[in-house]
DNA sequence: CGAATTATCTGACTAAAGTCAGGTAATGGA
DNA sequence: TCCATTACCTGACTTTAGTCAGATAATTCG
């Protein structure tokens, strides 16, 4: 990366917290000090779990209590038990604070549309579409890549979601064949699995198969809904391509369904060309090989 | 506006003020007092007097003396006597201030560099050109646009500005054939000028002058370089239609050079259409019109 | 069952941030 | 010249933010 692009990154960061960090709080703040407020805003409608409010705004636990035991004397959230584990706690918002989050609410949507107000519409577009690719781009920024054990329950949680949207997209359903956990405790006897997490929450994978001295098939390639757009599967798809190269394979060969035609896409760009069948998977349409160097 | 873009919005400045906004005063901080590293990094190389200091980071007078006063005893800063006003002061960084700031400088690059290295080569590329965007967005949102007098300092700072580029651009110079005081008392005698500031500078401006009962001309549109890309010019220019819109105006002219390309195909993208010569302007090639509705 | 762990709360702190009411010296306008 | 204003400083506060060491009750694991 070069001089140009971090001096950009950094009047970037500059200037949006500038414009954006400081104005968003003083219009957050309401005549509350700020912790109570974020607190009040983070608890939301549906009400929390003290455990989740701890990690989300990273409190020291004496301090969200004593947060918590300023906003009960205005009246303003009221404490439950937790469903089932008694030790933990839930806060809920009384009608007072369902009010007051309210206002927050349209005090962030008031300066949001100050913000836009100010602009042409055409630049007003130009603005939100940069603002969302920022954004996806700065959330990829913060995705961790790592080989994983494939029967973990966050890469069975992976797995099942593959599956499950393969279920929705092919026609006429589909069926893995086995269970979820079988198949995951067989990718971990032969295979590789490369796992891709945000804020420790798993979103995304890939496998590796060897079929023999030569050749590994890539197989289960998922990226979670919230996490497209911003070239995470080309990521998984690089590291395992090293991979590949690390255990002496010289081709990767993989199978896709008709309806994937975005995963089709990402292939040839990877530089997969199509070939034959190779399998007698039922669900397969296409079939692709990439030589390794 | 709609709700889709305002959401966006909203989503952008959380993501954003979160990943970048805490991050970075970590950086910053470097095991001081958060206030203490800003002002450090505000008051920079060259120094700077306290006026500013106070306005630009909106500090009590009495918070920011002692705050200086805690920096003097650590040897970061010196303070002066100001030149011209001998009630100001100001403050400098002394050699360990200057180291200070420097690691201050290379922890927001390292920043930066890390927040880029975590993405492949494609989308650093796109992360880069989608702030770049913002951030332009974001200045053009706190630009202000205001009908002013044309023979202000402000305002004949403009016009000399747009002389002076003229000049540059014109094969053989550009003269505007009098003083630009003396055109600014002709514009303030019969004409409209309309200026777009931000943060207080100008930085634009566009001037109408009625022709005859029906008729106006547009002239002298500038836009300063840095604020460019923007669509300022546009919003001068739709600005400046509504004025003559409501001056009973129906029709519009102009004329430009041949080398002001960028201006051309902005007239047309606003609906302007060539017409022939109508006055004897030797710096004109092309003339335009628009029918107001 | 008993020991270790976990979730929350309370009390006792400290540091940082920010406010306010004077006080002094220089400046500028009537 | 005199008086209001301005720029800065000092002292005396208050509020926020955040930390740390127990205490208590529920849960989990061997």
């Amino acid at each position: 990366m070069d001089a140009q692009q971090i001096a950009q990154v950094r009047r970037f960061n500059r200037v949006v917290t500038q414009r954006v960090g400081a104005l968003e709080d003083s219009y957050l703040a309401r005549g509350r000090p700020l912790g109570q407020a974020r607190l009040l805003f983070e608890i939301g409608p549906e009400g929390a779990e003290l455990r989740g409010l701890r990690d989300r705004l990273r409190l020291d636990s004496g301090y969200l209590s004593r947060l918590l035991r300023a906003l009960e004397e205005q009246g303003l959230v009221a404490m439950e038990a937790s469903g089932d584990d008694a030790r933990g706690r839930r806060v809920a918002l009384t009608p007072a604070g369902l009010a007051e989050h309210a206002a927050y609410e349209s005090g962030s949507q008031d300066f949001a549309a100050t913000l836009l107000a100010a602009l042409a519409p055409a630049e007003r577009e130009r603005l939100v579409k940069a603002m969302a690719e920022v954004e996806a781009l700065l959330e990829a920024s913060v995705v961790t890549i790592a080989f994983e054990r494939p029967d973990t329950a966050d890469a069975i949680a992976c797995l099942s979601a593959y599956f499950a949207e393969l279920d929705r997209r092919f026609q006429g359903g589909f069926d893995p064949g086995a269970p979820v956990e079988r198949l995951a405790e067989g990718l971990a006897a032969d295979g590789h699995f490369l796992m891709a997490r945000r804020e420790g929450r798993p979103i995304g994978c890939v496998a590796l198969v060897p079929l023999d001295e030569a050749t590994g098939e890539i197989k289960r390639l998922w990226i979670d809904a919230s996490a497209r757009g911003a070239g995470l599967s080309r990521r998984l798809m690089e590291r395992m391509e090293d991979k590949a190269r690390a255990l002496s394979l010289t081709r990767l060969v993989l199978d896709t369904n008709r309806t994937l035609a975005e995963a089709q896409a990402l292939y040839r760009r990877l530089g997969y060309q199509q070939i034959g069948r190779y399998n007698d998977n039922p669900y397969a349409d296409h079939f692709f090989e990439k030589r390794l160097a």
